[in-house]
RNA sequence: GCAGGGGUAGCCAAGCACGGAAAAGGCGCAGGACUUAGGAUCCUGUUCUUAGUGAUACAAGGGUUCAAAUCCCUUCCCCUGCACCA
């Protein structure tokens, strides 16, 4: 229990009450718009999700102290299945779901409900708001709040699309999606969202091969059409059943699993017969391309589950070929079992066909014998398959047999190939997922074709050019994106952005059998932030939501009378609302985690720029790394993080605001670790004690050389953490603020420092610049010190004046007081009295000239020694003056600042003013000389060692 | 496959974009102070060397430069994201 709950929902309930996070329009101040990406409504979140979120909202607290109005509206995302798959666990009572609801502080009562994948969004929707981003104080305008269920958002959605079709950037064409057969599309993904098993796979594009015999076909399926002049053999599994199917006129042999997954993409399919593998054995085919009859032989490894569950042979490339073939060759009375004769057998040579740097005739031999593979079977030959087959993909080259394609590379041949093969009718092509796919329902998950799935084209050259363009003005963070985001707009091509199925979503206005895909819904949001607070309070409803209005209140188009006249919105209203967007409008930032950066950020992208004219295109993207678990990710749906009630418990919101903050840049992962944000929870404890401490204690009107250097240094962090907020460096800002600051506070103390006025100075300074980001203790301490009013609410003081030589001066001492320490090491002495020296003047002299020398660009050792030597002071110690202008050469080179301050510090009344507190803190006797003064005490002559800024220092 | 990031002290992590003083800050560790029993606090130290102002480091190896963790090249090793998942 961290003992802050009471104080942080107070501050909460002042903020609320002062309404610090309602966002009104104000002509007079420049406006601040940011949003996160909001989430989807996917169960509980956990304590990494509140990483981006409060950057978000420390962003924004320090824009509103910087003379920024603010616009930060919140949302969450429900498109999909994610509610309706959580509903269904909790209609099916699945016991670890339960668990995980109750676990989180869903009330039992609240069970019923969540039946209803509505009411699971509306669940969830309250949980984010209160418990999270409420819980956080993030000054969030809450009165914007949508979802993308609302059916006024869902008016907007339909009203962008309307908008892209208008550009001609929908267009339709068939499509490959993986899908169960009742739930249609299903999302293939590692986090398993859609399914229950294969979030690994792949869609993978297979060529289907066909195989003459008679007037039916072979058909193999292979994904290295390029190795076709290779094939000497094919392969079929003699223990699998194949069967016979009818594909137009054609009669195909293929497994029965891939007669299945044929029938989902291509029509009229139908089953004919079956025929036994063994049955096949020692047929006769004729190979495609090369015309060739080769051979049918056994193979266990060929898989009925896998392409068309039959394999063409190329033994020089594939490896699987290879030593199936050599081990066929090796057992001649296994060969007989199916009548294969032992010279049929052997009179099947491999046929060299690809080139490979590195590689002799038979890549896949090569591969075979360095990874000593000596039979089929062996688990390594799918290593074996995928290295010859990526070096000869990039590195190869088609040998002279390849008729027309001799010669080519294989990148090249393996396209042209193919074609090739396709355009005779030789081949098909066909799609398969690289592992069993599960989906939720248990039903198997396939490949099936749709034939007018809609895609948005973000492939449209002119739409990338332009939108690439904007992008070279925008800000965006971290900087290796600005760079990259230009690539990932050019990879992009069309999207399919709708589909079918049980899904939430909005239905797609072109044709509502289909529903608006996840991401393409998520792209303009930002706009609705400000109209949904016209929504939300019923000042418009969604009936009056129409392309006309929306037409005016986002593009400015139609006459107010007119639009007000067909809504049905009265004009005012109408004003009122193109008034926010043209002053809310467009977005300063937009922040989201990184895997946004090629998902959500290039869409948000395009579809500005497609729809909205100049003036509203994105002005900064922020992007932020993740915070982890241990060995593994913490993820939302596997759950293994703690639960951010318990975490604000534990630790309190600013312990936690300020470990994201702090604990690392937000372009670099972090591990979740409990004992650091224990350690941000003890460092505010101590800030806090601290200025507790300051604002009780007795304090003189007393002015002190300390006092000036507070104030200097505080100036100059004010200075460069504003400069570091303003580059939205949290972390920089953060160390300054929490670790630096403290420090120094602590070190006016240590030095006497205890002057009321530079106290409370220094504390105008310091509690401001805490309140981004831990606001709950900042408020506090604020209050404590009497300062009125909220801090939340004040501006940042403008940055004073920093003393440089108010800040040499006590450098210089720390300085003192470490090399006497280090002395004191090496020494394991224990002094009593501490002498010191301050430098002779003429080395002072010296070091004048050689910075005037330094400005003048003539610097350097023989001309410093030459003009020294015209000085008849100086003269007069000829080799010491030598040695220090050797010196004092190489340092000036390297660092001019400290010197300068140097020459200009009267070092002896500095040491004399410090002297009470080296002894103090050295506990001996101090005694100060310079060393221009004709009798000081100095046994060993260390006084010669002096240098400006760096005194002397004997100890006895 | 496509694209991108990184290797700095026992650990985390700044700095590298604009090359110029062992390299911020934190953690950990060691000594001390304090005074308590707190997941305290405060000092000091933490590459080596040395009565200090010296030497040497930034994955490895080359190069450019008066000067490189920072720029260029090569090698090795880690990591991340990738479209109907948000």
């Amino acid at each position: 229990m961290s003992g802050y709950d009471e104080m942080e929902k107070r501050w909460q309930a002042e903020w609320s009450r002062m309404k610090l996070d309602n966002a009104e329009r104000d002509a007079g101040k420049q406006k601040f718009t940011i949003i996160f990406a909001y989430p989807g409504v996917t169960g509980f979140l956990h304590v990494g999700h509140l990483r981006g979120y409060t950057y978000a909202d420390a962003i924004g607290r320090y824009k509103r102290m910087t003379g920024h109005n603010v616009l930060f509206p919140v949302g969450t995302h429900a498109t999909g299945n994610g509610a309706i798959t959580l509903a269904s666990r909790v209609s099916n009572k699945d016991p670890d779901f339960i668990d995980y609801l109750i676990r989180n502080g869903c009330p039992e009562e609240k069970l019923e409900d969540l039946k209803d994948p509505m009411k699971v969004v509306d669940y969830f929707n309250t949980v984010y708001v209160n418990d999270y981003w409420k819980r956080f104080g993030f000054l969030a305008d809450w009165r914007r709040f949508t979802c993308t269920v609302y059916p006024d958002y869902e008016k907007f959605i339909q009203w962008q699309f309307r908008k892209l079709n208008e550009q001609g950037l929908l267009i339709q064409k068939p499509y490959y999606s993986p899908a169960c057969p009742v739930h249609g599309p299903v999302a293939v993904d590692a986090s398993e969202t859609d399914i229950s098993k294969g979030g690994n796979a792949e869609v993978q594009e297979y060529t289907l091969l066909k195989f003459k015999r008679g007037n039916e076909y072979l058909v193999a399926a292979t994904l290295r059409p390029e190795t076709v002049y290779g094939q000497v053999c094919f392969w079929v599994n003699p223990d699998v059943e194949y069967v016979r199917i009818k594909n137009g006129s054609e009669t195909w042999i293929v497994s029965k699993e891939a007669a299945e997954k044929l029938q989902l993409q291509i029509d009229g399919i139908t089953v004919l017969s079956a025929i036994p593998g063994k049955e096949m054995i020692g047929w006769m085919c004729e190979a495609p391309m090369i015309h060739k009859e080769v051979p049918v032989l056994p193979a266990s490894f060929s898989d009925p589950n896998v392409g068309s569950g039959l394999v063409t042979s190329v033994p020089s490339d594939a490896p699987d070929d290879w030593i199936s073939l050599e081990a066929l060759k090796k057992d001649p009375a296994f060969a007989m079992r199916y009548g294969l004769s032992e010279s049929l057998v052997g009179s099947i040579v491999p046929v060299s066909i690809i080139s490979i740097e590195g590689y002799g005739e038979f890549p896949a031999k090569d591969v075979i014998d360095s990874m000593g593979i000596t039979q089929p079977g062996d688990p390594r030959l799918d290593e074996a398959k995928k290295q010859v087959y990526k070096d000869g993909y990039h590195m190869g080259r088609m040998k002279d047999v390849c008729g027309p394609f001799s010669g080519m590379r294989v990148e090249e041949a393996k396209d042209k190939m193919k074609q090739a093969m396709l355009d005779a009718g030789e081949a098909g092509i066909f799609y398969d997922l690289t592992e069993e796919v599960v989906c939720r329902c248990g039903m198997p998950v396939r490949v099936k074709r749709v034939d007018d799935q809609w895609f948005i084209d973000y492939g449209n050259d002119d739409l990338t050019e332009r939108t690439s363009e904007h992008c070279r003005g925008m800000e965006i963070y971290p900087p290796e994106f600005y760079e990259n985001v230009h690539s990932t707009l050019n990879w992009f091509r069309e999207r399919a952005c709708v589909r079918q199925g049980n899904w939430l979503g909005t239905k797609f206005p072109l044709d509502e059998k289909w529903t608006i895909e996840a991401i393409s819904d998520s792209t303009l949001y930002p706009l609705y932030y400000i109209i949904s607070l016209y929504a939300n309070d019923g000042r418009i409803s969604p009936e009056n939501m129409t392309e006309e209005f929306f037409d005016h209140v986002a593009l400015g188009k139609g006459d107010v009378t007119e639009v007000s006249k067909n809504t049905g919105v009265p004009e005012n209203i109408l004003n009122d609302i193109r008034g926010d967007v043209e002053y809310w409008y467009p977005l300063d930032i937009n922040l989201g985690g990184k895997e946004h950066m090629t998902v959500h950020f290039p869409v948000y992208l395009f579809n500005h720029r497609a729809i909205l004219p100049d003036w509203m295109q994105p002005k900064g993207i922020l992007v932020n790394w993740y915070i982890t678990g241990k060995k593994n990710k913490i993820s939302k749906s596997k759950g293994g993080a703690q639960p951010i009630p318990g975490a604000v418990e534990q630790f309190g919101v600013d312990a936690l605001r300020l470990y994201y903050a702090h604990i690392a840049s937000m372009f670099v992962d972090v591990e979740w670790n409990e004992d650091s944000v224990m350690m941000y929870r003890q460092r505010l404890d101590r800030i806090m004690g601290t200025v507790g401490e300051l604002l009780s204690s007795d304090q003189s009107d007393e002015k002190k050389d300390i006092d000036e250097w507070l104030i200097s240094r505080f100036n100059g962090y004010s200075a460069s953490i504003k400069a570091a907020m303003d580059r939205y460096d949290l972390r920089q800002a953060a160390t300054a603020v929490y670790f630096e600051m403290l420090n120094d506070i602590k070190w006016y103390g240590r030095r006497g420092g205890n002057s009321k006025a530079a106290v409370r100075e220094a504390l105008r300074i310091w509690i401001p610049l805490m309140a981004p980001v831990t606001p709950h203790i900042a408020e506090e301490m604020w209050s404590l010190a009497g300062f009125g009013g909220l801090v939340s609410s004040s501006q940042l003081p403008a940055a004073g004046p920093v003393s440089g030589s108010a800040e040499y001066r006590e450098e210089f001492i720390r300085e003192v007081m470490s090399d006497i320490s280090q002395i004191r090491k090496v020494t394991s002495a224990d002094p009593k009295k501490i002498f010191l020296y301050t430098s002779p003047s003429w080395k002072t002299n010296v070091m004048r000239m050689g910075l005037e020398m330094m400005d003048s660009g003539t610097l350097d050792i023989p001309s410093l020694t030459k003009r020294c030597m015209m000085d008849e002071e100086l003269r007069k110690n000829g080799k010491a003056v030598t040695e220090f202008v050797k010196k004092a050469v190489t340092d000036l080179s390297r660092a001019t600042g400290s010197k300068r301050d140097a020459t200009e510090t009267d070092e002896y009344s500095l040491l004399v003013s410090a002297k009470g507190f080296l002894e103090e803190e050295l506990g001996a006797k101090v005694e100060v000389f310079s060393s221009d003064s004709g009798s000081i005490y100095d046994p060993q002559n260390k006084s010669r060692a002096a240098v400006p800024g760096r005194p002397a220092i004997y100890l006895e």
